[in-house]
Formats: C-alpha cells, structure tokens, sequence
DNA sequence: CAGTCGTGGGA
DNA sequence: TTCCCAAGACT
C-alpha cells in the first residue's frame, strides 16, 4: 500500500537488463527515513507521561487520546500539568463520560480552543454509550468520533494500536517539505507531503515512527534555526542539501489581525462579583466569565451592561490577542449593596478571594487580576 | 476552501 | 517589543 520498499530489501531489482517497472503510483522514496529515524529514536525519546518507551507495549488508549487532544495546537509544557489533572479526576472514558461538565470545562481553563473540552466530554460518552467503554480499533472508527480529525485518528490507531497509518502533523510536513526540499506553498503542497509520508511510513513501529517524527520536529528540525548536524537525517536530506532548509515549507502571506473592543462589567456586591456563563458555542463557548458587552471596531461604552445600576469606568484597559483578532477591553466596575436580588436570574455570584477557582478563561483571569490590583 | 477557534513561549 | 508558532478540528 505504501510502495516504500527500497530494492535492497528483495530480490535484485534488475535481471537480464530489463528496467524495473514503477510499482507504486507514487514515487519511491530514494532513501530510507525510517531506519536512522526508528535508531535515532530509540537513543533519544523524550520521557512523557502519556508515553511508552521506545518498542514497549502501547499505552492505555485513553491517555494517548487524551494527550493528543490537549497537544492540539498546544506545547508540552503547557499540557503536563492538564493532563496530570485530569488523569487524576477522571482516569478512564467511565469516569469522563459521567463527569459534571463544568467541572471539565473549569478544569481546561486557560489551555485554550475550548471546543476541544467540550468534544472530549461528547467523545467520551459516545465511547461508553456505543463502543462498551472502549475506543474502536480502526481509524475510520476514530475518524468518526468528536474531536478527532485525520491527524488525531492515524495517531490514535498508531501509537495506541500499533497500526500502520500516516501521521501528519505541522512537525511531519515541515520534517518532509524539507526532506524533500518541497517548494510549493501550503496549501497546496499538503498533497505531495502526504504522499511523501506515506512512502516513509514503516509497516513496524508505525508508532514510534509518528513520534520520532514529532520529536525531531520539536527539537531538532525546528522552525527556525533548526539543528541539522544533530539530525540523524541530514546526510539524505534535500533541504539540508540546498544550504537553507528553513525556508521549507512554503507559507502564504499572513494577514493582518484586526483590532476590536470591548468592556468587562465588574459587578461586586459583598465580596463577590458576578460571573455568566457564555453561549455554548463560539469563542469561549461555554466558558464562564466576567459580563461583557459586545466586542465591536469601536469602544461600545457601557452596552449591553448586565445590571442597570451605576458604572464606573476605570482608567485603565486590559489587552489580549486571540488566534484572529486583537482585543482591547475596558474596564467598567460597580457596586449593587442594596440591590441583592439582582443578578441572581443572569449568573452567580462568585466569591472573589476564589476567583483564581472559577475556571475563567485567560482574557478574563487577565481582567479580573487588573481591576483587583487597581481597585 | 478559508475562516473560526486560545494561549504561552521562543527568538 | 513584536512576530510567529505548537501533536488540528470543524464549518
């Protein structure tokens, strides 16, 4: 399937001299990746918690999907103590599928793409309510499942079940487009480093090949300045050869962020504030957060304020970037002593010595630490 | 396909 | 400081 045999390991490729016959649709690689890879690998792994040493049995399917759910779009540092979190409150799909699900949520706060949190209680449930608690063996199976996408799903079947799959992640297509020196732009080149992928990808040890790949992205064919006289590749490596492998792969121009507004309602009444959930979809989806107004090309003011009492704007205003835009919110603050029915039907309200429990995203965590060290 | 969706860190 | 990226998925 993979037509990645090199000629050394079969017969002699020529008799009688007669040309060999293309056997594969796609180009054969012209050398072998996986074996200084697998070598390389074996020598220098790094020891992660969602890990099995290099060529000892998978690891719990779970934890391998839980960690590549988190590592979406997301470092190691970043994930290590998430994961030690929740492999701690809930260590397998039985645990997950019946957890309360704001407490899941409170417990991603700040790792970001919250969507994610939301998919892994759904994924959990569908694998408890369908599949007997356990995840099914195939990756179209996994495919099917929320939150997993192509990438995740040939993981998944690889490192966890120890089946052959093409995994391409950012580390494979910068790892291969400099491998092979492929001058197309992303995009459009996905379609050449797949198929040069696949033509790399062992039968044996299809696992611990997707992570060798991975770690070599990381630490050696970084994105900039990469190591290329510590990588066990360079002396077959196109992009190493051309004298300037950082230049692969090819990225289109980026555009620029816009830069929105938007204010953050501070509502405190006897040592807490008020807190509101968000919409379950969208950005921050079903997060809970300060009140805001709407976040719009101007400063809205006091809009969409959640109580109507006196609003006092602070003289100062917090920044944050998001994946698309720039935001910068101001900062409106008041106090409703007398008014203790109010806001009851809006939200709950939060005591704010434990605010750091609350489970806010970043931007409002940023937010709420400004007013208090203002006020 | 192209836009949406967070955050923290490295250079 | 500013820019860019990191084990992508979904619509």
């Amino acid at each position: 399937m993979s037509g990645r045999r090199a000629c050394s390991s079969r017969p002699p490729c020529h008799s009688g001299g007669v040309p060999a016959k293309p056997r594969s649709i796609s180009p054969p690689p012209a050398r072998d990746i996986a074996g200084p890879l697998l070598h390389w690998y074996d020598a220098h792994a790094r020891t992660l918690p969602w890990r099995a040493p290099p060529g000892n049995p998978a690891p719990d399917p779970y934890r391998v999907w839980l960690s590549e759910i988190m590592l979406q779009q997301t470092t190691v540092a970043a994930v290590r103590p998430k994961f030690d979190l929740f492999t701690t409150l809930w260590p397998d799909f039985a645990a997950l599928a019946v957890a309360d699900e704001a407490e899941v949520m409170t417990a991603w706060a700040g790792l970001g793409y919250y969507a994610r949190a939301r998919n892994l209680i759904a994924c959990a449930k569908v694998v408890v309510a369908k599949h007997d608690g356990r995840f099914p063996a195939t990756e179209a199976q996994l495919r099917a499942l929320p939150g997993i996408g192509d990438y995740t799903a040939a993981a998944i079947a690889s490192i966890a079940f120890g089946q052959r799959a093409v995994v391409v992640d950012a580390n494979v297509e910068r790892v291969v487009a400099r491998l092979y020196a492929i001058a197309t732009p992303l995009p459009a080149a996905r379609t050449a480093i797949r198929a040069a992928a696949d033509a790399i990808t062992p039968d044996a040890r299809s696992g611990d090949f997707a992570q060798a790949m991975m770690d070599l992205g990381s630490g050696i064919c970084t994105f900039r300045a990469p190591k290329c006289l510590a990588c066990p590749l360079h002396d077959r490596c196109d992009g190493f050869a051309s004298g300037a492998p950082e230049q692969y792969p090819v990225k289109p121009a980026k555009l620029a962020k816009p830069q929105r507004y938007g204010t953050i309602f501070w509502a405190e009444r006897g040592g807490s504030v008020l807190l509101v959930r968000r919409p379950p979809k969208g950005l921050l989806g079903g997060m809970r957060s300060l009140p805001t107004g709407p976040w719009a090309d101007t400063p809205p003011g006091l809009a969409d304020a959640p109580l109507d009492i006196a609003w006092r704007t602070l003289d100062r205003t917090v920044a944050h970037v998001f994946t698309h835009f720039g935001l910068e919110l101001s900062l409106a603050v008041g106090d409703v002593e007398g008014h203790s029915a109010i806001g009851a039907n809006i939200g709950e309200w939060w005591p704010i010595a434990d605010i750091e429990s609350a489970g806010l995203p970043t931007v409002f965590a940023k937010a709420a630490a400004e007013i208090r060290r203002v006020q």
